[in-house]
DNA sequence: TATTTAGTTCTCTAATTGCAGAACCAAAAA
DNA sequence: TTTTTGGTTCTGCAATTAGAGAACTAAATA
């Protein structure tokens, strides 16, 4: 198999995404994460990812493990071969979404508990927490209907 | 002006809101943050934070003025009273959450900058990357409709 | 003018993170 | 049986973070 390569373009691209990643993620996982979706083959080992990223093995190693742990990647094996061969599990965006849209309900629970301890002197202030939370409970009874809404569209 | 009393479920609350708040905050803003809004009172001074938190001096200093770029809080004075009063800024969170909408935007033009210089042998990929695109567009593009109905709604 | 107040800024340290490198290991191949 | 492969785990360190405490400062007060 012949080594992996990445162009400039490519190399700038995994450094951009990497950085937003960061959020959220390590710097090793994040460029990782990132590399899965820039190069041009999708199914990348251990050590291409290690070579191509100038990681070294434990890094490599723990960051793959964390990225699977997250169902961030995951691997595919192939017949008569032991590696693994990593890719991004990004067409799992639409759970991904989903789960993230949960953070509404999150936020909400939260905000109920302040709100239900808040005492009645300060109305102004309950009235506006309050009218927040119902944003958030409305935010999250509309979602299913988005998304129905995108399926019909698709189309 | 009688001392900052909090009772052991506020504190609890403080606790399990900084935690919360934590990831994308660092610990001292985030405690202050769900300070702000669990507090009896709802504008407390520089040292009502300092002492009910049990911060210094300069961590207290760091993080207000860390808390006030983020515009997460701002501050009152009263005539004649050299102190500074600190309360949160929760009322803002419309423009909060339009901004963290931008989110969408933000990831649709990284994954096209991505799609676009994908090669056509990954089809299928690509293809699923594009429905996500499309479906960040779709979600970008149906906001302001969504606030909007929110706005009817609360009539 | 001297002191107090309401912070800010500087210096230092403890704790944590992020990763390298080496040692290690189990399964497969030779 | 020995060696190789494809990793994992352990040890240690450099860099960063988070905040304490003390020194400092500018405005207000005495």
């Amino acid at each position: 198999m012949d080594s992996l390569k990445l162009n400039d373009k490519q190399l700038a691209l995994i450094e951009k995404l990497g950085l937003f990643f960061e959020s959220g993620l390590q710097p090793a996982p994040a460029r990782i994460a990132a590399l899965l979706l820039v190069s041009d083959r999708l199914e990348l080992t251990f050590d291409e990812i290690r070579e191509v990223l100038n990681l070294s093995k434990s890094a490599t190693s723990n960051a793959l493990n964390f990225l699977l742990s997250m169902q961030r990647i995951e691997y595919i094996t192939k017949p008569g071969d032991r590696k693994r061969y990593f890719k991004s599990n990004i067409s799992d965006w639409k759970e991904n979404m989903k789960t993230k849209f949960l953070e509404f309900e999150k936020v909400n629970a939260l905000m109920r508990e302040v709100l239900d301890q808040r005492p009645h002197s300060t109305k102004d202030f309950n009235q506006g927490l309050e009218e927040f939370i119902n944003f958030l409970g409305f935010m999250h009874s509309e979602i299913p209907a988005l998304f129905k809404k995108w399926e019909q569209l698709k189309k």
